[in-house]
DNA sequence: AATGAAAACAGAATGTT
DNA sequence: AACATTCTGTTTTCATT
C-alpha cells in the first residue's frame, strides 16, 4: 500500500500542508518531480482528501462549541435532511453505534444562537449537549501503524 | 476584528490550504503582496493556526474509528498525563462539562489494537467507547458568523 | 526517478492613494 | 496604513533520458 517514503512525505504535509516540493524533496530525499508525482498519487488515491487552513474557533467569534449527540431515526432522522446537513454551524459529524443516531461538533457565537440551534435540531429527534471546555488535541496527525511496519 | 476580504481569504485556504499567494490573490481582487500580508497577519493573530493534509483513516489501514468518553478525576486523569495524551492512536481531545471528563476521537487499524487501547485508558479512569460507523461530514470550514456581518 | 529549460511564483524594495 | 508595481531569485512543471 504505502511505503516508508510515502509516510514521510504523509507526516510532513500533514504537519505543514503549504510545504513546496522543493522543501519536501529535501527532506524526503527526492528530486522535485518525483516526489510532486508521488502526492498527486496519493491525492488520486484518495488517501490525502484535502488541505485546510485551521481556525481557531476562539480567535473568530465561534467561543461556544459543543458536541451534541442526536437521538433520531426514520424519516425524520437528521441525516436525512440536506439542508439541516449543511448548516455552517455543525463543523463535524460521526455516524455511531449505540443510543445516538449520530454526535455532531457545532460552534456557535454565542448561548443565544446554541439555543437556537438546539430547537432546529429537536425537529430530527432529541439532542444531547456537552459542552466543549477546552480542546487540548483540537487536530493530530495521523501517523504510521505499528501493524504495518 | 476580521473584514470582508479576510474572511474571502479563509474561506478560500480553509477549501485549499496549498493555494498560491498568486491565485488568492486574483481570488479576492487583491496584489499577491497585499493577500501574503493579510495571511501573515492572520497567522500572527493566531486565526489559522496551521495547514494541514487530511489523510483518509480508512486509505491508510485505521479502519476502527471510535469516541471514548473518558469518566477520569484527580492525580490519575488522563490530562495530566503527558505520555498518555502523547499516543497516535488519539486524534482529537476535547474537555467536555458533564459526566465525563474529556471525549476523544481514536483511530485504530482493528478491535485488537483498540481492545489494547481501553485497556490502557482504564488506568485513569472508565472508559466508554461509541463506534464511528461513518463519517458523513469529517471536516467543515468555519464560514463567517451572522451576528458578526 | 533524475535532469534541464520555460513558465509561474514568492519576497523585497519602492512608489501610490 | 494599506495597497499596487516592479524586480530578482525560486519554485513548479513538462519534456526528455
Amino acid at each position: 500500500m504505502l511505503d516508508a517514503v510515502d509516510w514521510r512525505i504523509l507526516t510532513e504535509l500533514q504537519a505543514d500542508g503549504r510545504l513546496s516540493y522543493n522543501e519536501l524533496s529535501r527532506r524526503v530525499a527526492l528530486s522535485p518531480p518525483a516526489v510532486a508525482e508521488r502526492v498527486r498519487r496519493l491525492e488520486e488515491r484518495g488517501v490525502i482528501t484535502g488541505y485546510h487552513a485551521h481556525v481557531d474557533l476562539d480567535a473568530v467569534g465561534l467561543s461556544v462549541v459543543a458536541l451534541v449527540q442526536m437521538g433520531c431515526y426514520g424519516p425524520l432522522c437528521l441525516l436525512r435532511d440536506e439542508a439541516a446537513l449543511a448548516r455552517p454551524e455543525i463543523l463535524r459529524l460521526y455516524r455511531v453505534t449505540g443510543d445516538a443516531c449520530c454526535v455532531l461538533l457545532v460552534g456557535v457565537p454565542s448561548m443565544a444562537h446554541f439555543e437556537q440551534l438546539i430547537d432546529d435540531l429537536a425537529d430530527h429527534g432529541r439532542p444531547s449537549s456537552t459542552m466543549v471546555l477546552s480542546s487540548p488535541i483540537p487536530w493530530r496527525a495521523v501517523s504510521r501503524p505499528q501493524a504495518e511496519r
